[in-house]
DNA sequence: TCAAAAGTGTTCGAATTACACCCATGG
DNA sequence: CCATGGGTGTAATTCGAACACTTTTGA
């Protein structure tokens, strides 16, 4: 945008996308929300959700936008990862694609996913083949995800209001596709004082039961720069 | 870029740029590169380098030219920050911004950063004003850098061949606004093994002189996804 | 000779790991 | 009553933080 010129006016201009990994929990698995694309090209192969970012909204509002159409829902924790731009990415036109993840319960949210864009959760290690760099999008949103997990307790964002220890535990393991021990993870967990343990018990899982927790809201809030390390094996992350 | 239709052609198009956070290290001091804006809108105020994405290359390539027009030089370590999108951030017309981080050792290319830009090294606490949203840029760069340096020994590529333990503390210290215990830094630098010694010594700082040490590149290329935690509190870091 | 920077070890507390058994319950 | 998943404690080790003095040498 600094270029020593007096104007603009002879400058190219692009399309603009914004697409989204959606990832979701159900209380045992990791999954991301993909579409069955309608349109020519690449009619019938699987697609992340995306649009054109439009004249008068940011980035972020496209995002917000996009996700919202998909999904019905608004206030959904989104953060931007990385933008595209090889020339040859879309066969139609150039376009820049800039990606976000969004983290979102998928209990919360199932009666609201929209039909109509024929979208469907596949767990993590399923995906499909998907259009352009879609996979390459979907790979580095893994590895942020890592990242960023591993340095601030994001991942409640996927949680319900009310969850289980083994929930998220489960949850832990399969982002870092990794086994953790139960003991040292309570331990580590309990020193954030992160959480409140409610009375209830999730009897749904199990015949003794789970006992529920919810996040305190206000540490959640003061704490998430400290740093967290709930990750045994941190070698396992590879680069963002 | 994924919306239900069959062609893009009712879509707008946008000017994309990039803009560059060069990080340069002295040996003493962290700076960043800027240059003096000269023309309109902004003139003669202190600027980022950068310029509008042409047709054809991807957006590392126009990092990498853009760099190498600034600097002479090409083979910098560069690394994509983020995408900027508020519609209002440049007056003259809406334009996307990515951007690079890039460091580089002051010396080596001191020589070559061309004079017709009036570039100029700033120590990293006495920037001055910037155009548009180039402050905020230059605030995320210094997270990243400070994430990513904090998980991987990326800083080595702001130091020459040879270098001293001290430059080397010196360029931590600046990097996190921290004083480092040089005991504890040395040992947790000898674990890495990163580092061979070298015989001569540079003794442009001191009498005694300080032992040159360089990398082990083939370590350093096996060992850049194992995290490294040379950053006694790094709870000062905030978020990316 | 002395000022200025380089180089070097130890101790303590905290954190991390490895590891195994009992509990509660619904079917 | 038993199969299933939930919940809990300890010991050994490693890791990180705090801390101060000696060495070298050019001016």
């Amino acid at each position: 945008m600094d270029m020593p010129m007096k104007q603009y006016s002879d400058q190219n201009r692009f399309l603009i996308a914004v697409d989204c990994i959606v990832f979701g929990f159900d209380g045992e698995h990791l999954k991301i929300l993909l579409i069955k694309r309608g349109f020519e090209p690449e009619k019938g192969k699987w697609s992340l959700m995306g649009g054109f970012v439009t004249p008068k909204e940011s980035l972020d509002d496209a995002a917000n936008r996009i996700l919202t159409q998909l999904t019905g829902l608004k206030d959904v924790y989104l953060e931007q990862i990385q933008a595209y731009g090889n020339p040859m990415r879309d066969p139609i036109e150039r376009t820049l694609s800039v990606t976000y993840f969004a983290l979102i319960d998928i209990h919360k949210y199932e009666a609201q996913i929209s039909d109509q864009y024929h979208a469907e959760w596949f767990p993590l290690k399923e995906t499909p083949q998907l259009i352009f760099d879609h996979e390459e999008m979907v790979e580095t949103a893994k590895k942020k995800i890592r990242y960023k997990a591993a340095l601030h307790p994001v991942l409640f964002e996927l949680l319900p209001k009310k969850f289980t220890i083994p929930q998220l535990q489960n949850l832990y393991e399969d982002v870092y596709s990794t086994q953790i021990d139960n003991r040292n993870f309570v331990r580590k967990l309990t020193a954030t004082k992160l959480l409140i343990k409610l009375a209830e018990k999730d009897k749904s899982a199990s015949k003794k039961g789970a006992f529920y927790f919810k996040l305190d809201k206000k540490k959640y809030k003061e704490n998430f720069q400290a740093f967290l390390n709930f990750i045994p094996n941190p070698d396992k992350l590879t680069s963002v």
